[in-house]
DNA sequence: CTGGATCCCCTTGGATACTG
DNA sequence: CAGTATCCAAGGGGATCCAG
């Protein structure tokens, strides 16, 4: 194994229920930040959304995201397994083969992603609208301080 | 700067409205991935989750936060003040006053946030049940190779 | 085909010191 | 107070080779 020994805090301050956000600074090292952690990863994701539609070999995954290593192909469905949002499912046949799906876990954590990615879709507008106007302000900002110069 | 050269080629394929999950994978480099990245940031979660209570200046934020360097706490506020997140508002005093508030299109970002917290908040047991379970069975395997070496 | 093991680069981010 | 500039260590992740 690799990272093998971060056993993890786990269980934090407070019994669920009594959930506030104002307490995620209180407790970053826990679940909640371990599995946003997860879905935040750039490759989970992807291997999410295909496993979405359809189970899918190793090799099918990683030619269908294509820019991901074999090494981090296996190190994501790896964490996705341990999770309980991923099943692995080995063949025991020549050449060895072996499927992966989602859970319905992970299934119920793809469409709560859902919602975060529609978020995304309906403002992308007005976020690239903020990033001109930012960049074009601290350009300017570059000029005055070159022209002082 | 730092990183200030990615322009990112921020615009993709489609226009919005005929969005399918299925195509995640084939603009990972789009408006999307760059927004996930940066609410799956550590330290924005943080930052907006505090932000939402009220506004607060730099010292109050890096005081609450924690562990937090100075460093990251400047890089973090710019991002999310340049996508449009978070408002800088710069008080010319002496000594200087900055305090940092969400805008509309922050507080509408962290509610949608929030559903994922709370999946999270009622998955948690589900998924450390299934990491003691893959634990357990990786030990034996580990175990049973020992044995018969 | 499905990975495990290695080498190694290069980014990320903490610590520290300096400025307006 | 609110940052900026530098230095530097640790880890992430790609490339490659090897095994079952």
């Amino acid at each position: 194994m690799e990272e093998s020994t971060f056993d993890a805090p786990s269980y934090c301050a407070g019994t669920e229920g009594e959930f506030d956000v104002a307490n995620w600074d209180s407790r970053h090292d826990c679940d909640v930040r371990q599995i946003l952690d997860r879905v935040a990863d750039k490759w989970s994701l992807l291997v999410i959304a295909l496993l979405e539609r359809r189970s899918l070999r190793f090799t099918e995954l990683k030619r269908e995201i294509d820019g991901i290593s074999q090494r981090m192909l296996t190190q994501t469905l790896r964490h996705l397994e341990r999770d309980g949002l991923v099943r692995r499912t080995v063949y025991p046949v020549v050449p060895p083969r072996v499927d992966y799906d989602l859970t319905p876990l992970g299934a119920s954590l793809h469409s709560t992603i859902k919602a975060l990615v529609t978020w995304t879709e309906e403002h992308q507008r007005e976020i690239a609208g903020a990033r001109n106007q930012y960049d074009r302000r601290a350009d300017d900002a570059a000029l005055v301080a070159a022209a002082r110069a």
